[in-house]
DNA sequence: CGACAATTGAGAACCGTTGTCAAACTGCGG
DNA sequence: CCGCAGTTTGACAACGGTTCTCAATTGTCG
């Protein structure tokens, strides 16, 4: 048995540990509310690393799918990110300071499912977070 | 039934009723998924009509918070519009069709309240959209 | 060490959306 | 019927976030 076959299909390493992939982990670790991808970058640079705007889009991306992050949209329509735990949740967003909170609710996903698969539908999924103002910002 | 009776008793200047508004509001008339803005002014122009982009825009804007319809985001953050019932609701869209159902859930609704105000949360406003297969698609 | 695929970054390209502003259109009062 | 003032429109430029390009670098592994 040699070894590791741990991650790819032809046995060759796919992802690369390298300097610029960490600095974006440990800029997502520094904050805990959602932030554009641009903003990252900024923290980044702040830190004294430098990293390539593009390369946080395909690091944020990549930590997307494989759901290290939660990726989700402002109301102008702009992806913003955020480090979250692992189980499926949703977020309660603070429309003013951006605090944000996970948030599960068995009932909901309970609910979606049913109604989708009344309507015959199937694969289902679904998009659900909740904006107010915080206590804070009252 | 629609409740749009612009024309109030003061009748000081309202929303002028355009040749260009008409064709926007017999195109959002003309299917019932949800389209981007280019779409609809292509639509439009197939339909015989003229009308600037920059209208469609500022059309599907004025009646989005005229409540007259919705506008949601799709994956890749483009505004898709649809003309939809007065009341809360949210969506049941077909993934590789686009067909929607418009669907209700009082009892979401009182969990997000309910969650919201847990944590200290005011203002509170939510989106919500549920992901699949149509039958027609399976 | 040497070969090589994975990765990176500077800048261009993309593309949906919004802003600009002069011209066209309305409703209204005279 | 005419002219004024405010509204609306549209061609086009400008914007801003995101993705693409591609040569140069950098891990990985034998
Ligand atoms: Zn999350
Ligand atoms: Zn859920
Ligand atoms: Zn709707
Ligand atoms: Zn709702």
């Amino acid at each position: 048995m040699t070894s590791t076959d741990q991650s790819g299909p032809a046995g060759r390493s796919a992802v690369r540990p390298t300097r610029q992939r960490r600095a974006v982990a440990a800029a997502l670790a520094g904050f805990d509310d959602f932030r554009s991808a641009q903003e990252i970058h900024d923290l980044i640079t702040e830190q004294g690393d430098s990293v390539g705007l593009a390369t946080v889009y395909r690091t944020l991306a990549a930590l997307a799918d494989a759901g290290e992050v939660d990726m989700l949209r402002n109301e102008d329509g702009e992806a913003i990110w955020r480090s979250c735990s692992d189980a499926h949740h949703h977020h309660l967003v603070c429309r003013a300071c951006g605090a944000t909170v996970e948030v599960e609710g068995p009932a909901v996903e309970r609910w979606t499912n049913a109604i989708a698969t009344e309507h015959g539908f199937a694969d289902i999924s679904h998009t659900l977070e909740i904006f107010g103002t915080c206590p804070a910002c009252r």
